[in-house]
DNA sequence: TCTGAAGGCGCC
DNA sequence: AAAGGGCGCCTTCAGA
C-alpha cells in the first residue's frame, strides 16, 4: 500500500493507492503528524516529494516511518537511466522536478530543518512554480510506469527503494547526531596548536611559533605562509626549486625549512578546518549534526553541505565519544570497490583472490603481481584509469589475470570516450558525455589533441563511475538493511532509545548503541553486508568482509 | 565590497 | 612514493 503526500496551496492531500496502483481514497490532511501517526502501523511506503521537507518534521514528534519513495531523488535516477530510457519520464522535456534542488541549512541552524516554504522553490528560471506543476500523484503514476516497464528485472525498484532509504537515514542520523565531546575536542586542540586563542585574529601559540621559525628559516619577515604566491616566492628567493607548494612537492626537498613549514600546513589545515570555530558552528548539546545530501554526488555516493562531516579528519575523531554506558559500533567494508568491480564482471578469479579475507593478498598469490602494495596500486589504476607512473605500467599484468574485471573498466571508459552513456549494477546511469571520437576537418591539431584529452578524460570519469557507483549502491543496501535490522532490535523504543546509526562514510558506518547490545548489533551489521552482496548480485560467491570494532571512540577504531 | 576561480588539502 | 575517480571547504587573489 502507497499513501502519497502532497502539499498543494499550503493544504496537504493524502492519497491512498492499493498495490496496483488503485486509487483507494483521497482526502485533506490537517494534522499531517497525526495523520503519520494513524497510519504508520500498517506500514504504507508514503510517497512524497522530498524526504527532507516532511521527514524531520515526524521525528521531532518521535514518529518514525519504516518506507517511503522519495520524488525528487527517484525522479532523477528514472530520467537518467539506461534501464527506464523509454518511458514517458525520460522522454519529456525537463519540468519542475528536474529543477528541484536539495534543501541547505545554514550553519548556524542547530536543530532539523523544517521549511515548508522551500517547497515550491525552483532553481531554475522560466517554470512557472504554482503548486499543481509538483503533483506527486501524477509524479508517482508517472514513476511507477517508468519502473513497471524498465528493463532489468526490478533492479530499478530495488535502486529507488535503497536510495529512498537512505534519504530516511540521513534525516535520522541529522536527527540522532554524532556523539561529539567538545571538552575531548578542545583537549585535542590545545595539545597540537596551544590554548585557544582570546583574540579572534591571533594564532594559537604552536601555529604561532612555528610561523615565526619558517620567517626566521626563509629571511621573510612579513611572509604569510598561507598565500601560495608570497610563500613560493620566498622559497625561491631562499634559492628552493619548486613551482609549487603542495605538501607532497615540497616532501621531496631538502631544506631546513620544509619540516617546520609540512608541520605548520598541517596544524593550520586542522585549525580553519576542524577548530574551535567550526566545534562553536556545528556541535551543539553534546552532537553533531551535519547536512547529508543522499544522492548528492552523480555516482550515487552521498554529499554533505556544511560541517565537511565526509572529511572529518582522524586527527580529531578522538572527539567522538559515545554516551555514558553506550558504545560505538563501528563498521567499514574492506577493499569496496575492487570487490564491487570482481562482482560486477563475475571475474571468477578476482571474486576467488577475494574470498580468503584480503584481495589484495589473493592476487599476489595468484602470481598477478609481486607485492599486496603492487596489487593494490594496479587495482587503483584499473579503477581511476591511471596510464602513467607505476600504476599504469602494472595495469597490463592485471588485465592479463583478470581479464574479465579489466575488460569491463575499459568498456566504460571507451563508451564514455565515445559519448555514450555507462550504468551501474542496479542502473543508475552516468551522465551523457560528449562524441570525442569524431571530429570535423577544420580543427586544428591543438584542438584535436585538446577534444581526445577532454575524452580520455570522460573516460576515467565514466570507468570510475561504474565502480564508485555500484559501491554507493552496495552501501545503500547494506544500510537500509542495518537500518531494519536495528527496528527489530529496538522492539518499539523509541530511536536515540536504542540502537542507531550516527555517521555513514562511503564504506563505513557508526551505530550507537547501549553497551549491552553491541556484540549483537555488530553481529547485525555483519548479516546486513551479506544481504546487500546478495540484493546486488545474487548467488554470485561473492563476500564482502567487514572490519567491526567496538570503541569508546571512534579513532579506537582501527 | 562582493564574487568566482585557483591553490591546496581533508575524506573515501 | 604519486598518476588516475568522486567530493567540500578553507584562504588568497584578481576582476568587476
Amino acid at each position: 500500500m502507497f499513501i502519497v503526500l502532497s502539499r498543494i496551496n499550503h493544504e496537504i492531500r493524502a492519497t491512498r493507492l492499493d498495490s496496483n496502483g488503485v486509487v483507494q481514497e483521497q482526502r485533506p490532511v490537517e494534522d499531517f503528524v497525526a495523520f503519520v501517526t494513524e497510519n504508520e502501523p500498517g506500514h504504507p511506503r508514503w510517497v512524497w516529494n522530498d524526504t527532507a521537507e516532511w521527514y524531520p518534521q515526524l521525528l521531532k514528534a518521535r514518529v518514525r516511518v519504516q518506507r517511503c519513495f522519495d520524488l525528487r531523488l527517484c525522479h532523477t535516477i528514472l530520467r537518467n537511466s539506461a534501464l527506464s530510457a523509454s518511458s514517458a519520464i525520460a522522454l519529456a522535456p525537463a519540468g519542475p522536478w528536474d529543477a528541484l534542488a536539495p534543501n541547505v541549512v545554514s550553519p548556524s541552524e542547530a536543530s532539523p530543518r523544517v521549511e515548508p516554504s522551500t517547497l515550491f522553490e525552483i532553481d531554475a528560471p522560466g517554470f512557472d512554480d504554482g503548486g499543481d506543476s509538483l503533483d506527486a500523484t501524477a509524479e508517482f503514476e508517472l514513476q511507477r510506469a517508468a519502473v513497471a516497464n524498465s528493463t532489468g528485472s526490478g533492479r530499478l525498484l530495488r535502486l529507488l527503494a535503497a536510495e529512498s532509504a537512505g534519504a530516511l537515514i540521513a534525516a535520522e542520523m541529522r536527527f540522532a547526531g554524532l556523539p561529539w565531546s567538545a571538552e575531548a575536542h578542545d583537549r585535542i586542540l590545545t595539545d597540537l596548536l596551544g590554548p585557544r586563542p582570546t583574540m579572534e585574529s591571533a594564532r594559537p601559540s604552536k601555529v604561532q611559533d612555528l610561523v615565526d621559525e619558517i620567517r626566521e628559516l626563509l629571511d621573510a619577515p612579513q611572509l604569510n605562509p598561507e598565500s601560495p604566491s608570497d610563500l613560493l616566492r620566498a622559497l625561491n628567493v631562499a634559492g628552493i626549486q619548486t613551482n609549487s607548494t603542495r605538501a607532497w612537492e615540497l616532501k621531496q626537498l631538502r631544506h631546513p625549512v620544509i619540516s617546520p613549514l609540512l608541520h605548520y600546513k598541517k596544524l593550520a589545515r586542522l585549525l580553519t578546518a576542524n577548530g574551535w570555530n567550526w566545534l562553536d558552528s556545528w556541535v551543539h548539546d553534546g552532537r553533531f549534526r551535519p547536512d547529508y545530501v543522499p544522492g548528492g554526488v552523480v555516482t550515487g555516493r552521498w554529499a554533505t553541505s556544511g560541517g565537511g562531516a565526509l572529511q572529518l579528519p582522524h586527527l580529531i575523531r578522538g572527539a567522538v565519544i559515545p554516551d555514558p554506558g553506550w558504545k560505538l559500533v563501528v563498521a567499514d567494508a574492506s577493499q569496496l570497490e575492487p570487490r564491487i568491480l570482481a562482482a560486477m564482471s563475475a571475474d571468477r578469479g578476482m571474486v576467488e583472490a577475494g574470498s580468503s579475507g584480503d584481495l589484495y593478498e589473493g592476487i599476489v598469490a595468484s602470481g598477478a603481481v609481486e607485492t599486496r602494495a603492487h596489487a593494490k596500486l594496479a587495482m587503483l589504476g584499473a579503477m581511476y584509469g591511471a596510464t602513467t607512473g607505476e600504476s599504469g605500467r602494472l595495469m597490463p599484468k592485471l588485465a592479463r589475470a583478470y581479464p574479465r574485471a579489466i575488460q569491463l573498466v575499459e568498456d566504460a571508459a571507451r563508451a564514455g570516450e565515445r559519448g555514450e552513456i555507462v550504468s551501474t549494477q542496479l542502473g543508475r546511469s552516468s551522465p551523457r558525455g560528449e562524441d570525442t571520437g569524431t571530429y570535423d576537418e577544420s580543427l586544428t591539431p591543438a584542438e584535436r589533441a585538446a577534444l581526445r584529452e577532454r575524452g580520455r578524460s570522460w573516460g576515467r570519469f565514466t570507468r570510475n563511475f561504474i565502480v564508485q557507483g555500484t559501491a554507493a549502491e552496495w552501501a545503500l543496501c547494506w544500510m537500509a538493511s542495518i537500518r531494519s535490522r536495528l527496528v527489530s532490535l529496538g522492539e518499539g523504543k523509541w530511536l536515540t532509545e536504542s540502537p542507531h546509526l550516527v555517521f555513514f562514510l562511503h564504506d563505513e558506518v557508526v551505530v550507537h548503541a547501549p553497551e549491552e547490545l553491541a556484540e549483537t548489533v555488530a553481529a547485525l551489521i555483519d548479516d546486513a553486508a551479506h544481504e546487500a552482496g546478495r540484493l546486488l548480485f545474487g548467488e554470485l560467491p561473492v563476500t564482502f568482509p567487514l572490519t567491526v570494532a567496538i570503541v569508546d571512540r571512534y579513532d579506537d577504531a582501527k
